[in-house]
Order: C-alpha cells, then structure tokens, then sequence
DNA sequence: ATGGCCCGTAGAACGGGA
C-alpha cells in the first residue's frame, strides 16, 4: 500500500499537476492539505477515475481530503468539538478508514509568529486535535496521521535551526506540543527508512529549493501495528521542481 | 548585503501562507 500527503497549496490550481502526480506514483490512499475551496469546486477528474473521496472544504482557505482507490468507510469531518467559538469551523481535519486502517488528512495553523492570535489558535488546535484523537482512535490500531504539521521535529529537518528556532514552525514550545501529539503512540515513518536533511517545504522565493533552503514539515506518522509494516519512505523532489509546483512536495511511505 | 513568491478574492492591492 504506497500512502502520500501533499499540500497542494489550491486543488485547482494544482490540477493538472496532481492528476500527474497520481498517474507516476500510483498511490492508492492521498492525503490532501490546503485544497483553497469549497467541495462544489474539486476537479472533475477525481470522480471521473474513481477516486473515493472523503473531505472538508472551505472558500479560500484550508480545506482537506482523502483519495483513496478502495471505497471509504467511517468517515469523520472535522474536529466537530465546538473549539472554534461560534465562528464556522476551519477545514482542517478529515478522516476515514480503507483496507484495515484509519487514515487522518489533517492541515495544522501555521501559526503566523510567537505571540499572535493566531500561535495562540495553532497551539490549542493541537490541543484539540489530541483530544480528538482520544475521542475517536486507539492506538492499538493500523492508523495514519497524515499532514502539514507546519511543524519542524528536529534540527535535522531543518537547513538552519538557529534561523527558525524563533518562528512557529520550529520555536521549542511548539516542538513540545507537538510531542504531546506523537505520545498517543506514533511513530514518524519516515525515519525508520531516511535518517539525513531531508525536508518537505521550501519558500518560493530567494532560490530556496534550489539551495535545499527547506524544512521538513509534512509527516506521515503511524501507531505500531502499522509502523511494523512500513517498507520504506520517501519525498517525491521531483514534483517541487519545475514551474507550477506547490511549495510543499509529496511525502510518501510504503507499507506490506 | 538584501531580497527575491504564489494563491484567492478582488476587479487593485491585500491577507495569508511558511
């Protein structure tokens, strides 16, 4: 079972590239993040080629989905836990299950910078987030928490941490919240199989991706069943190149 | 040395991303 997840960064005006990108690496479950629109508005395509499609959408921002190539089953849209006040709930999180095992589209906040609302808002969505993973998953179970995380772990998925360590996307205080996530009982698939500076995200300006100026950011993380059966894991470089490209790559894991 | 982009919504710049 070969398993990604891509932030598209526009479902529409990635289009074209993501129907190639399904057609090369012939995945069989796709976790989409950033889809930029509502549910009405997804490419034709999906359906046409019988992609099953779990999602939550959004007019401009967010939004996520599932593709799966077998039927979806147990289909859980957002976090439907009321954290968003009376303001409508921001499309961050989709789940549902095929073959076995749970899988988990989920876009993080960015967070903007230290000290704003919206770091604020980040950092209680992952809050949430544990929450409803304690609501609604086991950890005894095959299960696949897939996403921007908009979270660096570690130095080494970043090209210079003493750069970063002062933004939401590597600052201490968020690496340690993520951790709470990870203590469910996850494990980062990718580094049971690619242990170097390997990394998932470059800025679309200054050359960055070209330099590998990059962070890695976006995760497939596993409970130990299905961490058992991870065959290998890797960043699909080759769709970060070229024009047209998001500024996020495929992050992908085999499994038996 | 510095800053260098792209998207959607607009219907020109601007908010947001990371």
């Amino acid at each position: 079972m070969l398993l990604a997840t891509w932030n598209v960064n526009s479902i529409r005006a990635r289009e074209a590239r993501l129907r190639a990108f399904l057609e090369r690496k012939k995945p069989d479950v796709v976790c989409l993040q950033e889809l930029k629109c509502e549910l009405s508005q997804l490419p034709k395509f999906l359906a046409e080629e019988g992609w099953h499609v779990a999602a939550v959408g959004q007019k401009t921002y967010n939004g996520v989905a599932i593709l799966s190539r077998e039927p979806l089953t147990d289909v859980k849209l957002g976090l439907a836990d009321g954290g968003d006040g009376d303001a409508p709930e921001q499309a961050r999180l989709v789940s549902a299950r095929a073959g076995g095992v749970r899988f988990i589209s989920a876009y993080v906040p960015n967070g903007q910078s230290l000290g704003s609302e919206k770091h604020a808002y980040k950092m209680e969505w992952l809050n949430r987030l544990n929450r409803w993973l304690a609501l609604n998953a086991v950890p005894g179970e095959p299960l696949a928490l897939c996403g921007d995380f908009n979270v660096a772990p570690e130095a080494r998925d970043v090209h210079d941490p003493a750069q970063w360590e002062t933004t939401v996307l590597y600052a201490p205080e968020v690496r340690a919240r993520l951790e709470t996530v990870r203590a469910f009982g996850f494990t980062d698939a990718f580094r049971l199989h690619q242990q170097g500076n390997v990394y998932s995200w470059w800025d679309y300006r200054a050359g960055s991706f070209p330099r590998d100026n990059g962070l890695r950011i976006d995760h497939i993380w596993t409970t130990a069943s299905l961490a058992a059966r991870c065959t290998g894991a890797e960043v699909d470089r080759e769709e970060r190149a070229g024009t047209g490209a998001s500024d996020h790559a495929p992050v992908l894991a085999t499994f038996s």
